[in-house]
This record gives structure tokens, C-alpha cells and sequence, in this order.
RNA sequence: GUGAUCGUAGCUCAGUUUGGUUAGAGCGCCUGGUUGUGGUCCAGGAGGUCGCGGGUUCGAAUCCCGUCGGUCACCCCA
């Protein structure tokens, strides 16, 4: 038998319906706010990456799906899809300021387990062009909003990692304080000194916590207008009644974030995330905009989600096409949405299919009832007493 | 990349310890009948390369090796 794909996943029933809902909740949340949805190709430049994501990130380095097309170009599927919103933007828009909503999949060469899979949809925001910390509040308070929507109480975890150059003197005091502590971090930890010593700050190893504790904090090494546009985004958030964990050890997987990063979590899972990017642009040589945006893992909200469709539903059954057809026509012409027998099976059969897909009303179209397979009532079938039914 | 665990019918699983006719059950599916305040009941039927490949053996679902896939954890992340 063919397998599916390791990492891969197949949204049906269930599934597929909360698929739907969170689609259509994301377009209510920000396309219908301004954001403009973009559908972006999956296959992008290997090189749109490299110089985004950053060469030694572990995406870049372990995860990505890669090959050479017959023309011998070096693509990849795109592992997340900022970076392509960014070429897009400056490639049309160069010298305008946009939103962008985006719905789509991504791939990581990764190994697979709850929540984490080597294809996955994600659901992200990008405001880009010159933006400021207004831009901010908003992303975050439709990101805030498109949660409730989904009745998710997330966690809003926010951060500042300041400036590139900021960052560069942090870590290098980091790095000297882990060094001097090496013998009381794990084997994982002390393999990212010098490489990843960012990451470390996010280790959960017990046996690192105390270390971590105790190292030193991004902000002592930040510039006054860094802090002061930290405190002004804050400040903006206790203004809108926005609840915030401000959490000084956040940091997040990609090089280009500066300033502000952010995360929604909801109990252990992280279910999306994002910060201001506003070198990214010039580290792709496509220019000097500016931008923020937001990421949420489709499969995480998924997986998260309670949904139970809210509009009834109605199936017609029959033997005789003639009769199914006067009855449908008559839904059409009223806007009424049914299902269909798969085929002219007996009755019987097709009262029993209803029952299995949970209809609420069952037409029969050759006796002219309405039954409710629930509480066995019937009524006679005209589209009053159905309308007063749905 | 590392580790644990699982893989037999559409689904849930028995059978693997101790190798032995033609691999089973329940549910589901199909056909016919029954019921018609319709989900019941009866009869019949279809459906399996026992994940895949190799090895041991007279003989493998069962033992050994490899591999692929699922689940979970580490790592990392959405």
C-alpha cells in the first residue's frame, strides 16, 4: 500500500469543518479589517531565506524542502511566508504602505508529533511599508480579536530584543556569562554557545533554569529610545485593556525580528507569534520598508478549537428524481442549502444515510413530509413550515 | 537528528509469548426481505500482498534484520 507522506495530514469531517470556520473567522478578523488577502507561491528562491531567516538558524540550516528544478534553480517550499510577503511588497508596492493576510501551507523538514507536522497551514498578517508603533497595536488587537473569535483565551506574551547592533553586544555578554556557567548547562544548551546563544534563554532543561535565571537581561544593554518605544507599545495595551505577560527571556526562531516579538500561547502550546522586522527588506536588497506582522499555526488552532456548525441541515430523499427535483427547485428559489442521497438507494437506506450525517430535517420528497430524525415529528412539507423549522 | 511505542478487513481490535489446514470477531458497507411513528429484525454477499523488503525454516501474521508510516517525547518551532 502506499503510505501518505511522513508529516503530512488529511483534514476531513471534523476537522475539515473547523478548517472552514477558522478560514472564514481569519477573513472576518482581517480581510474584512483592510488587510488584503495575498495567495503567495509555495516554491520561492532557496536564497529568499538564507538572507531573511538567517544562515545558522536551524530552518535554514535543517529544515527546509529543497531541490534543484530542471532549469537548475535552487528552490525551496517556502518554510514560513514573510519573507515572500516582503518580496512581494517591494517587488509591486515598493514606496506604499500595506496590509497583507495571507492563508496557506508551509514545510519543515522536521520530526513530527502533536501539534508539529512537516506540512502545515499558517495564518499571518504583515503590515509593511512605514510603520509605527500604531501599526503594532493594531496587528495585535486583530490578532486579540481573531482568537475570541475562535473562543480562545490565549496567553499574549510580548518582548523587546531591541536593535541588530543591540542585540550583537547582548549577546556577546550572554555568551561570556553562559561560558563562564558551562559546567552547570546542559550538553544541548552548550552546544548553541556561540552559535545560537539567543536560544538558550529558551531552553525548559531543569537543570539549566537557575543559570538562565540568573543571566543577565536584554534590556540593560538596549538604548533609551529602544525601552521608550517598548514602554509606549505597553503603554498602548494597558490603554486598550489588552492582557499582556511581558517576558524577558522570549525569543523567537528567525534573525530578522527587532524590537518587539510576541507570542499567543494557550496552555503549553504556542499557537502563533510574530515581531517587527524592520531590516528585513534591506537584508533581501529590496529596499528600506519597514514592517510587523503576525503568524498563527492553523493546525495548532485546529487541534485547539471546539466548533459544531450552527446551521441546520437538510437532506431530501426519494426514489423518483422527478419528485426530488420539484422540491429542490423550490429550496433554490428560497436560498435553502440540502444534501443529496449519493444515489436512488431505497428508502430505507437513505433515511438511515441522514441519520449518519447528522441531519436535522429530513425532506422525503415523495410523501411531501418533513421528519426530524431526532424526535421522529413530522410535518407536511411547503417552504412555511420549513422556514419556520431553520 | 535521537529515543519510546505501534502497524492484521473501511473502522476498532483478537491471533504474535510457544511458527503448523483455507487468517478471525464486532461495527460499517452491498443485495433481498421485514418494519413504515422509518435508526428494528432476518437471510445472503463483497471486502485482507497481516505496512513493505529481505533472511531463518519443510512451513512465517507469528522468529531475526532492514525499511516506510502512525503516535508521543527530546531538539526546534507555528
Amino acid at each position: 500500500m502506499i503510505e501518505q507522506v511522513k508529516g503530512t495530514r488529511n483534514l476531513f469531517g471534523a476537522e475539515s469543518e473547523k478548517y472552514i470556520h477558522i478560514f472564514n473567522t481569519f477573513c472576518d478578523a482581517f480581510v474584512d479589517y483592510g488587510y488584503e488577502l495575498v495567495e503567495l507561491p509555495i516554491l520561492e528562491h532557496k536564497e529568499l531565506f538564507i538572507k531573511s531567516i538567517g544562515e545558522n538558524s536551524e530552518i535554514v540550516t535543517k529544515q527546509m524542502y529543497e531541490f534543484k528544478d530542471k532549469g537548475d534553480r535552487s528552490l525551496v517550499l517556502r518554510p514560513e511566508a514573510t519573507a515572500s510577503v516582503v518580496r512581494f511588497h517591494n517587488e509591486f508596492f515598493k514606496n506604499e504602505s500595506k496590509k497583507y493576510a495571507y492563508f496557506g501551507k508551509m514545510y519543515r523538514y522536521e520530526s513530527p508529533q502533536k501539534n508539529r507536522y512537516r506540512e502545515f497551514i499558517q495564518a499571518g498578517a504583515e503590515l509593511i511599508g512605514t510603520i509605527d508603533d500604531y501599526s503594532e497595536l493594531q496587528l495585535l488587537k486583530s490578532s486579540i480579536n481573531f482568537l475570541e473569535k475562535l473562543n480562545i483565551k490565549a496567553k499574549l506574551n510580548i518582548n523587546t530584543i531591541g536593535s541588530i547592533e543591540e542585540r550583537k553586544l547582548y549577546i556577546k555578554e550572554l555568551e561570556s556569562y553562559f561560558k563562564k556557567n558551562k559546567n552547570n548547562l546542559s550538553k544541548e544548551s552548550n552546544e548553541k554557545i556561540g552559535k545560537n546563544t539567543l536560544r538558550i534563554l529558551d531552553s525548559n532543561d531543569p537543570f539549566d533554569s537557575e543559570i538562565i535565571d540568573l543571566a543577565p537581561v536584554i534590556y540593560q544593554y538596549l538604548e533609551e529610545d529602544t525601552l521608550d518605544r517598548y514602554e509606549n507599545l505597553k503603554h498602548n495595551l494597558n490603554n486598550e485593556n489588552i492582557d499582556f505577560v511581558e517576558n524577558s527571556k522570549l525569543v523567537r526562531g528567525l534573525d530578522y525580528y527587532n524590537d518587539l516579538t510576541f507570542e499567543f500561547s494557550y496552555k503549553a502550546t504556542v499557537l502563533g507569534g510574530g515581531g517587527r522586522y524592520d531590516k528585513l527588506a534591506e537584508s533581501l536588497n529590496l529596499g528600506n520598508s519597514t514592517g510587523v506582522g503576525v503568524a498563527f499555526g492553523v493546525d495548532r488552532l485546529i487541534n485547539c478549537i471546539n466548533y459544531v456548525p450552527s446551521t441546520k441541515k437538510i437532506m431530501l430523499i426519494g426514489q423518483n428524481i422527478d419528485d426530488i427535483k420539484s422540491v429542490s427547485k423550490k429550496l433554490d428559489k428560497s436560498g435553502v442549502k440540502y444534501f443529496l442521497p449519493i444515489r436512488k438507494s431505497k428508502e430505507n437506506t437513505q433515511y438511515k444515510e441522514a441519520i449518519k450525517n447528522n441531519v436535522d430535517y429530513v425532506i422525503n420528497c415523495t410523501e411531501m413530509t418533513i421528519k426530524n430524525p431526532k424526535n421522529r415529528e413530522s410535518f407536511e412539507f411547503n417552504m412555511r413550515n420549513l422556514k419556520k423549522l431553520i
